[in-house]
DNA sequence: TAGATTGTTACCGT
DNA sequence: CACGGTAACAATCT
């Protein structure tokens, strides 16, 4: 679930954190670490001292301390979780848990044994939790546990922020070695590499914007299709992130079978472009 | 039940 | 080196 929309939601959530004095991390869950992270080293780096900056490079968060920075990805089912406020209003593939406040109140600072539990109940899937003096928390939940928690993470493997991306970065981004075509669109515009911050459904509905199939080579566009990309990205983050959910643009609730463009009516296709499922609709995106 | 799911990483092949 | 395909990770839902 989160994307760039997501995670910038997360990131002004956190900054509600900033300035309290840190008493205390609980890993829940060990397997949240990134390697070479310890419980340890992650104590060390934030108790005792305040976090002092809440930053945002595509999908991962940074959170500034005095000694140093903490990073957090969310993977598919990450949510960040400050005073008990979550950072989305909920998950895609909800299901029992989510109907909001009352979770991740007590039971989030709570002991491992709440991630093994049954199916109901709140604070479920808390896996890292930072303690303030207030008594308040910052928690990391992760249903799946591909998220990670990483000191010191490694900003400079990622491209520039999809967020704000100027149109002669967008020319860097679909660049080529001059005699390839290039990857399909879509596949280089979710290379964090190349930009970040771009995942599966974010890029779909910006392609579907655009009216760009997601299978154009990325070195074969005309000026004037890269500056429909640029402005269909800049809208489209822009929308997407005021409404807080990368599944809430136009096309998201047709991307199913017997899904129909909601421009012109047509079939929408499914294809698959770097093992993502890929949605788009054959008539107006070329 | 088989197959699907918002992300990242590793590996193998061309 | 660039790129595609696949699997792995883990949990859940249709």
């Amino acid at each position: 679930m989160p994307e760039l929309p997501e995670v910038e939601g997360y990131r002004r959530l956190a900054e509600r954190a900033l300035g309290r004095e840190i008493t205390g991390v609980d890993v829940h869950d060990p397997r949240c670490l990134a390697a070479g992270t310890t419980p340890k080293a992650l104590r060390a780096r934030l108790v005792g001292t305040r976090l002092v900056a809440a930053r945002r490079r595509g999908k991962l968060l940074v959170l500034d301390g005095c000694r140093g920075a903490v990073g957090l990805r969310f993977g598919m089912t990450g949510i960040l979780v400050v005073d008990g406020r979550r950072g989305v209003d909920r998950l895609l593939y909800a299901g029992a848990e989510d109907t909001g406040a009352e979770d991740a109140g007590a039971e989030d600072t709570g002991a491992a044994a709440t991630n093994a539990r049954g199916p109901r109940g709140a604070g479920r899937w808390s896996r890292l939790v930072i303690r303030f003096a207030d008594g308040e928390y910052l928690a990391l939940k992760d249903q799946r546990i591909f998220g990670r928690v990483v000191l010191d993470p490694d900003e400079e493997a990622l491209g520039p922020d999809a967020l704000g991306l100027t149109r002669a970065q967008l020319d860097q981004v679909l660049a080529t070695r001059p005699p390839r075509p290039g990857p399909a669109l879509k596949a280089r515009l979710l290379d964090q590499a190349k930009v970040a911050g771009l995942g599966n459904l974010v890029t779909d509905e910006v392609l579907f914007q655009a009216g760009l199939s997601p299978l154009r080579p990325c070195g074969s566009l005309t000026k004037a299709e890269a500056d429909r990309l640029a402005s269909a990205l800049a809208s489209t983050l822009l929308d997407l992130v005021h409404r807080g959910g990368s599944h809430l643009g136009e096309m998201t609730g047709q991307r199913h079978p017997g899904g129909t463009c909601p421009r012109d009516g047509t079939a929408m296709e499914r294809t698959m472009v770097n093992g993502r499922s890929t949605w788009w609709c054959p008539a107006h995106q070329v």
